[in-house]
This record gives C-alpha cells, sequence and structure tokens, in this order.
DNA sequence: CCTACCGATCGGTAGG
DNA sequence: CCTACCGATCGGTAGG
C-alpha cells in the first residue's frame, strides 16, 4: 500500500519534515529539541534555519496537511456515486489506512495540535469541528433510511473516529497480524455495529 | 455518578497531584510546568517539594492508580458470575465511566505514560500488556462459545479500548447529550458490533 | 511557606 | 553548512 498523504517534493524542507514527524511521534513535540532533529539529519541545530524557520512551522505543516487530506478525500467519497453503506465504510477504510501508512504524520496531528500557535490551533480545531459534522450528517442521513441503527449520530462519529485509532497499538506491540486482516477486522467490527 | 478511582485522602499531597492531573491533561505533562502547578494552588514553585519529591512522581502516581483500578476491576467482574456478554458490558462500561469521571487521571495515564522514568515506564507498559491479554482471552473464550463473531481477539480489544476514547471529544465539546445517553450510545455500537 | 539562586536545556540569531 | 552565543525557562536545592 503507498502513502496517501502526499509527499510534495523532495526537497531538503520536507526531509526535515518527515524526520521532525518521526520524532514527534516518538517523543511528542514538546519533548522533541532541534537538536535531537538535526542529530536525525547528521546536522548541527542552526543549520536547519537555513530550511525551515521554526519548529511551530514543521508543526503546522504537518498538521493541515493531514486535515486537508481528510477533508479532501472525505468529499470524494461523498461525490463517488456508491451507496450509502459502502460510502460509510469507504471512508472509515481510509482512515485506518491513513494510520497504517501515514502514521507518523497522522498520529503528530492527532495528539500535538493543541501545541499549534493561535491562528492555526482555532483554525485547526475548526476544521476537526467540520469534519465531524459532514461524518455525523452522513450517519443521520443513513438513519432516516434506516440504513443505520437509531444512535446519536455525533457519539456514532466520535466512537468510530476513536475505535480507528486502535492501530496506535497494532504499531507499537509486534504487528502479529497483517495490515490487511487489521484494517478487514475493525472493518468488520464497527459496520456489524453500525449496520441495520 | 461517583468517581471510580479513590480519593486516597484529602492530603495536601492529593490535593496537589490532582491539581497537577488537571494541568497536564489540560497542556500536557512535558508542557506543564512546576511554577504552573503551584500557581493553580497560590503559592510558590518550591514550596511544592515540602510535599512531593519530584514532578515525575506525581506521574508515577496519577499512572498506577488508573492502571491499578483497571486491573482490579477486571479480575472483580471476572468472578461475579455474570454471563459472558454481561462481562464484557461490564468492562466496556466502566471504560466509559472512568473516561467521565475521572476524566483527568484517565486521560494523563493514556498520554504521558510514556515520559515515566525508566524502571515505571517499561512496568507500566507491561500492566497495559498484561490487562489488554486478559480483556483478549475473555474475547477469544466468547468467540469459541459463538457468543462473539469470529474476529481475531487482539485487534477487538484494541479496537473496543481506542473507540471508548471518544469520549475525549464529548468532554471538549459541548457535552450536548448527557452522560448516560453518552454510555448508552457507545455500548449499543460496539456490542451490537461485537455479538454474534 | 518564602526568597534567592543553581546548572541544564531550550528555540533561535549573528556572522561567516 | 558551521561555531559561538543570546535570553528565557525549566526542575530542583539551600537556607531560613
Amino acid at each position: 500500500m503507498a502513502k496517501i498523504i502526499p509527499t510534495l517534493n523532495s526537497t531538503r524542507k520536507e526531509k526535515i519534515t518527515y524526520a521532525a514527524a518521526a520524532l514527534f511521534r516518538q517523543n511528542g513535540y514538546r519533548a522533541t529539541s532541534m537538536r535531537e532533529i538535526a542529530e536525525a539529519l547528521g546536522v548541527e541545530a542552526p543549520s536547519l534555519y537555513n530550511h525551515i524557520s521554526s519548529k511551530q512551522e514543521m508543526l503546522e505543516a504537518i498538521c493541515f496537511r493531514v486535515g486537508d487530506s481528510f477533508l479532501s478525500n472525505f468529499d470524494r467519497i461523498e461525490k463517488d456515486g456508491s451507496s450509502f453503506i459502502k460510502k460509510v465504510e469507504t471512508i472509515i477504510r481510509f482512515h485506518i489506512r491513513i494510520m497504517i501508512e501515514d502514521y507518523d504524520m497522522m498520529y503528530v496531528a492527532e495528539h500535538d495540535w493543541r501545541y499549534l500557535p493561535e491562528p492555526h490551533h482555532e483554525e485547526f480545531g475548526r476544521m476537526r469541528k467540520r469534519y465531524r459534522a459532514k461524518f455525523s450528517g452522513l450517519l443521520a442521513e443513513g438513519m432516516k433510511g434506516k440504513k443505520i441503527i437509531p444512535l446519536d449520530p455525533n457519539v456514532a462519529v466520535l466512537t468510530v473516529l476513536s475505535a480507528v485509532n486502535g492501530v496506535d497499538s497494532w504499531h507499537r506491540s509486534g504487528k502479529k497480524i497483517d495490515a490487511a486482516s487489521l484494517e478487514e477486522n475493525i472493518v468488520a467490527l464497527l459496520l456489524r455495529g453500525l449496520a441495520s
């Protein structure tokens, strides 16, 4: 499986951002120093500033690339002409795949977006809200058409969305199952839980 | 509903730990300074050291109190004589309630245990693993008895466990639904997803 | 419980 | 890309 979030290009700036994402994911944004990022790339910390302008800028790049990817993917699926339940399935599969393939960036966007400096923090919060509202609207529609059991659509969305974060534990503890089976198992549990 | 994790006593040390947990949850362990914790309690930072010995000690207290609570609760339910599916339900409800009632401590234990100093970090990792193994064993038993659909029991556990973390979003975004309905909706979705 | 202060580390700049 | 270094902030100690 290929990465979902596009690698814009292979500039030095991109490479620094990827190295930063890996370290932010392992140790947390606040606990990762510019010196550690530099060391991972084999240079001294001040050299990084020839390519990036601040630590915060890298966090912004990571978060918004993930956020944009989610939103544009949702819009694409919404218009793809497939059946209602198939749309929900495709969206869930997209979440799982991004957790598997773009784990570092996804993890950082999910856990460290609160450290975004202020105009961006609020903007990212709005993006998340917008995404959940779209998803919740789709589920509410399915409930009206009796394709989904009657639940509070907001609760259903937050449950499904965080269920998928279970892939975290899969990454960390041995990967005793292959990625495709992992996806099938999660999809089976969630779709069965939702479907009427 | 009452808090699940016991308030051991109301010593000054306990109060400091609770204030710390609230700030760790809001801003993260690494991003919270001893000066901020002191300010929340109306004293100067060095005064805290008359009651606690280090910042890490507070994190340890938080994580292991949560961990112990999960483990002892699981053992209690396992022996309560109820039907298999009822046990799974009770365990899920316990998770949801701890997310609702002891949110600060639970959140910190879940997100910041990686900052535990080293003998404790590994020990906590083992506790988590032991808990998941117990839960996964219970589900595997249910699958053998055809009470649960055939899934990889490890994947089922990590999906259920992280689904419950969706209560996060509930805390943060308005609480438009009451706690009891929140619990019923999550339980309905997950049990339906599992039950055969 | 306080003031005064420590050594370490941080993000980032100057200048080449 | 480097060395040298800045001001700020950190967890924690000394001493009262």
